[in-house]
DNA sequence: TGTACATCAGTGAACGCGCGTTCACTGATGTAC
DNA sequence: TGTACATCAGTGAACGCGCGTTCACTGATGTAC
């Protein structure tokens, strides 16, 4: 059975891939080597051509997801007004649908309770991905006119994320959407964002 | 080896006290039984002598533990101005003495990630922790003549566990005593807590 | 007062299971001659 | 054109380990008579 040139290229990302989805949906324990290559028709032997140790596709999908979650805002918020796109990035970040989703959405929401006890390397992706969620943020907020920049940046990225994650833990339907709309609301309220214009 | 009448009850509490702190520093999937009986200067077997099984162990230390940082506000808000107490809470929560001592922290900060794959019992016990949380904070923002109750504190406790959690997932030590810095000035502005007084 | 028995918190060996990792092997295809 | 060999993604059995849970047992003390 040889393959294609560009098989094994196509086999490591399908990998990476459910990895990523994995990674956020049961966390880094949670994530079974045997589990991933079943899923991905492989058997689990062959893990090992493709990566060096679990940790090692920890990793390089923590990244992958980050740069993944960057491309995708990016996207979605191309075209808008500074202003429109940061509406548009608080709304779509502290919904439901970013809540329900887990498995596609932001590892900061998903993993940050499991990060103290992975390996450097881990953390390492993980602090690269948060710095630049951060920066683009705070360049996000400077286009729009909000003052206070990186600083504002670091606390909406916390309370958004702590929005999101409260509400994926708490099993209380109602609580649970109380918390993203409060929070949602109350970052537009201070960035200036909630009256009308247009 | 006959014991006296309460060695029984002392045992039980001794394993909740050191089963909530491994809860909150290792996650409930990080704490192991036989581990637990060791620190505890026993052996495994003895365990399902207390608990019916592992998840009621963790249920039960869940529950202590979000009684326990109930009643330790509680007693270190006595006798303060409601506007001083509130400031005192918030400064207390979102701190880099809060982010460093994970086993006796906030349970909402160390087990977020974790609670989707916990059981029912496990997710009632963090429910019921949570809104009280948010109850007691709302009674204060109330008393301090904050207006927005149930929803400010709503918005308030995910902004400030997000903050720590955040703080706490971050390796990078800047950034991590940034966002607490920033959450903790921004949460007192909002709230109008900043003008010297007194 | 003395003896036989019940109690029960804790002991420690054993269980089945899932995990990450290793490794000798397979077999379809490309390459050398 | 034909044959021998190299390649290498993937196979599947096996490994050692830690886990939650079970269970027959221990042994100091209390109780019944």
């Amino acid at each position: 059975m040889r393959y294609s040139e560009t098989h094994k290229a196509e086999t490591h990302a399908r990998l990476l891939k459910l990895a990523g989805r994995t990674l956020r949906e049961k966390g880094p324990e949670g994530l079974a080597v045997a589990e991933l290559m079943a899923t991905a028709g492989l058997t689990h032997g062959g893990f090992y051509a493709h990566f060096k140790s679990k940790d090692a596709l920890l990793t390089e999908a923590l990244a992958c997801v980050f740069e993944e979650s960057r491309q995708r805002v990016a996207k979605t918020v191309q075209g808008l007004s500074p202003r429109d796109a940061l509406r548009h990035y608080i709304d779509s970040y502290v919904s439901p649908e970013h809540r329900d989703r887990a498995g596609g959405g932001c590892p900061l929401v998903a993993l940050n309770s499991h990060l103290p006890r992975q390996s450097r390397k881990f953390r390492m992706a993980f602090d690269a991905g948060v710095q630049t969620m951060v920066a683009d943020l705070a360049r996000r907020l400077d286009a729009a006119g909000v003052e206070g920049g990186e600083s504002r940046a670091q606390e909406m990225v916390a309370a958004m994320a702590g929005a999101v994650a409260v509400s994926r833990a708490v099993s209380d339907k109602r609580l649970s959407d109380d918390v993203l709309a409060t929070t949602r609301e109350s970052i537009k309220a201070r960035l200036g964002l909630c009256e009308a214009e247009r």
